[in-house]
DNA sequence: ATTCAAGCATGATGGCCGTCATGCTTTGAT
DNA sequence: ATCAAAGCATGACGGCCATCATGCTTGAAT
């Protein structure tokens, strides 16, 4: 073999953290696989030695992504200061501002409809940071904590989706203050 | 003129609900110029005509889809009855299936942010949203009653674009199901 | 009846994109 | 030392798309 097999996978992360950011930056459709080559300093021809379609890779990108997700909520503090510390972080000037290092969902979630191939790895995922956010957090009630967390869940999604669209900073400002308001 | 103003006003019209409808469907970069105008019965030669160009069909179509937002919104009983059952028709199942028929809003708000002609139709037009709900309903507190309508918008359009993102029914519903309890 | 141009269909153009084919390079295995 | 093949770069192909060019059709205005 020409490289070493470590150097194979390191390539292949990278390929994968590239294409992670760019899809979250501009979309599934907005990124072509020749940019997310040339972002990890290659051409776009070994691109298929690492995947099988650019389809293959938008899946494997969403479980990446939402395992960073999945990996944030678990080294967060699991009393009800972390969780408000969590929300204001999640709903933050700062977070709106960096599409390609945030959520995966509020970036990507409208697409991922539209994708076959994405809606499954998605949902794995999706369902894992809900059972998370449940049993990580404390709740009014145990009974309620699966609802508690999909409301939270949606909420702040739908808020960092809609700061994001919209042209006016003080109005973005003002939707991610009510809802961290909402929240916390 | 070849053709009456009131016919070529109407083909226009056309143009554009058959747009709306499927941007909704499939993304703004889901959708063809030529597709669009076949829809129509035309064929991709009179688009430009009609339109200066895709991206000025975007604006207008996202003015015309929301303002059905504010016509739904006004045609709704004003109490706190009509704003229970607002919320559980766009919580719905029927809604989460019907994407071309409903909300622009949950449908394209996250490719909204990539498209610069498009941010200001779309924060135009959700300025009017949020206000007509905190006008419309009636809320706990005059003085909460913006951040209430803030907070119920975007909890409805997160939780509508995760339920249509997920590939599980029974998760879907869930999620509308848990943030129909949630808001009323 | 003639004219005129709005608005139509057809077709072309240039660009981008996903994917595949080809050949070269290098290094671990023999 | 030789070999085999993994993985690279270059380049090509076919398809799709937004947009523009061209010429025709037709009905309203004269």
């Amino acid at each position: 073999m020409r490289y070493p097999a470590s150097e194979t996978a390191e390539k292949h992360t990278r390929i994968l953290n590239e294409a992670t950011r760019l899809f979250r930056e501009r979309g599934f459709s907005g990124v072509s696989v020749g940019e997310i080559m040339k972002a990890t300093g290659l051409t776009h021809g070994p691109f298929y030695n690492h995947f099988d379609s650019k389809e293959a890779l938008m899946a494997e990108s969403l479980l990446h992504g939402m395992q960073k997700t999945l990996d944030g909520l678990e080294t967060t503090e699991g009393s009800a200061k972390g969780r408000a510390e969590y929300v204001k972080n999640y709903l933050s000037g700062a977070h709106r501002d960096a599409c390609g290092a945030g959520c995966m969902m509020a970036a990507l979630a409208s697409e991922v409809r539209q994708q076959p191939q994405a809606r499954g790895p998605f949902t794995t995922r999706l369902k894992s940071i809900v059972a998370k956010t449940a049993s990580h957090f404390p709740w009014p009630s145990k009974r309620s904590a699966r609802g508690d967390a999909i409301r939270m869940v949606s909420s702040m999604v739908g808020a960092l989706i809609l700061a994001r669209a919209v042209d006016d900073e003080a109005f973005a400002e003002e939707i991610l203050k009510e809802m961290r308001r909402g929240l916390v």
